[in-house]
DNA sequence: AAAGGCTACAAGATTACATCA
DNA sequence: TGTGATGTAATCTTGTAGCCT
């Protein structure tokens, strides 16, 4: 049995700057932010040689990132989709902080009906470009989602997690924001998920060690039994030089009826650990795992 | 058909700001 | 009131796919 797992604290000092160095460094699952003390290095690599009973039965939580300051989940036909009815009433809603107001005039989230009459692919590439040219920016400002904006975009997230322009703009028109914010918006959504995600693994990854690290354990203490008893048969018995060798796997003599050694004979063939077909020795990679949450389907 | 430029977009990394204990 | 921790909006960099010439 054989296991490999390195969990570990990010390295002191800066972060990696370049993203190829760091992606192969963490296996791909790299992130989080740029402060040290901000959690784990969710990189990992782990190979797992041993037996399906060696893992918990427990199998990660498929994650409902919700944010908790939304409290109880709010159901999404009480919410309604803004894309879905044009009667969602955000102003009744009560909004929250008046920053996230989008200038009246100008506003491109307003789409020309011309717009609306092209070719999907066409209108994609028109309403990308609308979108990006109201990047029109003065100083960078954090501004702070209400709780309605942001349950909005959950139940968004939920649908699709991936925008197409047609529902940037949407969604940026319906929640009085910038498209570039909705994008912004759901490219944090989706990193904070593949986060919460890996942590998941991780810690299910870590019950998994601890479980083969436990039988490893026990089976040591086994051996270490076995031997002692062994030594103790032999000091007693004196068992004679030589025996018949009998194989483990077919319970026959060889065809050679070779005397072996006692030494010899207690080991079993190696013919013993071949797998059979009826029932896997190894652990069986087919990942156990629930799919993340909110994983575009193939569909869309 | 192959090559190169352009554009859009996603992921990852990072920064900067707001909030809270 | 000051401060550190934390959450997250915003920005930057890089890689990639699709389209056009």
């Amino acid at each position: 049995m054989e296991l490999e797992l390195r969990l570990g604290d990010r390295p002191p000092g800066r972060q990696l700057k370049n993203t190829t160095a760091a992606t192969a460094a963490g296996g791909g699952a790299g992130g989080g932010s740029g402060r040290q003390n901000r959690g784990l290095n969710l990189g990992f690599c782990v190979g797992l040689v041993g037996n399906e009973s060696s893992c918990p039965a427990e199998l990660p939580v498929r994650l409902d990132l919700l944010p908790l300051s939304l409290g109880p989940r709010l159901a999404a036909p009480s919410l309604g989709f803004p894309w879905a009815s044009e009667n969602t009433n955000l102003e009744a809603l009560g909004r929250g902080l008046d920053v996230n107001l989008v200038p009246e005039e100008g506003e491109a989230a307003e789409v020309d009906p011309a717009i609306s009459s092209s070719p999907p692919a066409e209108t994609e590439k028109v309403l990308s470009r609308a979108s990006d040219e109201e990047e029109n920016s003065g100083a960078r400002k954090k501004l702070r989602l209400s709780k309605e904006q942001s349950a909005f975009l959950e139940e968004s997230f939920k649908e699709h997690t991936t925008l197409n322009p047609r529902l940037k703009l949407a969604l940026a028109k319906q929640l009085n924001l910038r498209p570039r914010q909705v994008e912004v918006w759901f490219q944090n959504r989706r990193a904070r998920t593949k986060l919460k995600q890996t942590e998941v693994d991780c810690e299910y990854l870590k019950r998994c060690c601890d479980a083969l690290t436990e039988e490893n354990r026990r089976l040591r203490k086994e051996l270490s039994e076995l031997r002692a008893l062994k030594t103790s048969h032999s000091f007693f018995m004196q068992p004679p030089a030589t025996t018949l060798s009998i194989c483990a796997a077919c319970e026959r003599l060889p065809k050679s009826s070779a005397l072996v050694s006692g030494a010899e004979a207690a080991r079993p063939p190696a013919s013993a650990f071949a797998p059979t077909s009826a029932k896997p020795r190894f652990f069986d990679f087919a990942d156990p795992r629930p799919a993340p949450a909110n994983q575009p389907s193939a569909a869309s």
